[in-house]
DNA sequence: CCTACCGATCGGTAGG
DNA sequence: CCTACCGATCGGTAGG
């Protein structure tokens, strides 16, 4: 009996990892495809080849894994600026940098982040609040990072909390829109729409 | 016995025309509060002070009542590219006058749409390609609308389609973070908002 | 157009 | 982690 078993828990906690990865994976793509309420748990374990007790050894709630979907969504975003940011101050050519990396990663999390959007109102309060509270977190960093780099460029934001929630609608809205099957390559899209939004930000100044 | 009733069969239809509006209104209203799978016909019927079987008198079901409610936001878009498209071939300045009122027509139906884009996935299959083909339609316009005025004043997009998607994407983004009764009024806002679309349609040039 | 009810669906769990 | 089931919810309608 070659034995030496507890150490390496490090196993069991593989396997635990891979089946929640699996049913993250699963239920994102019925919620993004069917809508929350359209899908069922035995949708869901019927995808896995399991049956619905396997979730709740994962997620305790339906609820829960949504919750946990639409924190995937946001913080992919939040990640992105953050990464920026620290890079230190922002300079005239950030935004440059910035703006593709930021649509690449919301078409990477294209399904999460529609389902963020789509299904809020069926979160439960505690994880409402929580999510509100990451993405009032993203807004501020966005609009901290286009406040500075602007200034950096030599121009003045009119209100920058305005032009944040522009420049998230435009990006964010791909996630409605955008089919990665279609014609349009995720790169041709991210060049173009960074093109696009960049323009956004430049001060209005011929208006009227 | 004053009588005289048969061609006036006006009454008649001006009360089915009211409560079919009444019950639009209060369903717009909890569909956009709390999202439409936590709304039941009985809340609906609740809110009107009536019980259910009255809602099924102008209405054939809750799918269909949720359609009328997308139809509406939709429209509503659509009827203001129209508008401006129909006063005749668009100029320089077309887009000046076009952007606010879109703006404005976005938040006036501010609840419309935002259940429109959430519940796509509840909506019955006929219902879905109906209004898809609204949706295509109002995004043609809106390029026509954006590349013949850019032409007008003298520069060409990229990507009309593209452009088009950012434009709508900015401007719908408001029905899931304006508040109304906020301090930012919905004139600020939707000038402001004009401001900043107006010059993410210029044309790209100084970027790379 | 109300009262009262049916029928189906589905999240969650007991028991093993 | 499966089988089998409960319990609640809710859209829709029969009957008056």
């Amino acid at each position: 009996m070659a034995s030496e078993r507890k150490p390496g828990s490090k196993l069991r906690e593989e396997v635990a990892a891979l089946k929640r990865q699996r049913t993250l994976d699963a239920a994102t793509d019925l919620f993004y495809e069917k809508g929350y309420t359209n899908t069922t748990l035995d949708d869901v374990a019927n995808q896995l080849g399991v049956t619905k007790p396997f979730i709740y050894t994962n997620f305790g709630s339906k609820p829960d894994l949504l919750a946990e979907i639409c924190r995937i969504g946001v913080s992919s975003a939040l990640d992105e600026v953050e990464r920026v940011l620290a890079q230190g101050e922002p300079n005239a050519c950030t935004l440059q940098r910035f703006i593709p990396r930021y649509v690449d990663a919301v078409l990477r999390r294209q399904k999460n982040i529609a389902v963020n959007i789509r299904e809020e109102k069926n979160l439960l309060p505690e994880h409402a609040t929580d999510l509100a509270e990451l993405r009032r977190a993203f807004m501020a960093r966005i609009e901290l990072l286009l406040t500075k780099s602007s200034a950096a460029a030599g121009h003045t934001l009119t209100d920058p909390q305005v032009t944040a929630f522009a420049v998230v609608g435009a990006v964010s809205w791909t996630t409605f829109w955008y089919n990665p099957k279609g014609a349009l390559s995720a790169e041709d899209l991210s060049g173009k729409l960074a093109d696009i939004v960049l323009n956004l930000v430049k001060d209005a100044a011929p208006v009227a």
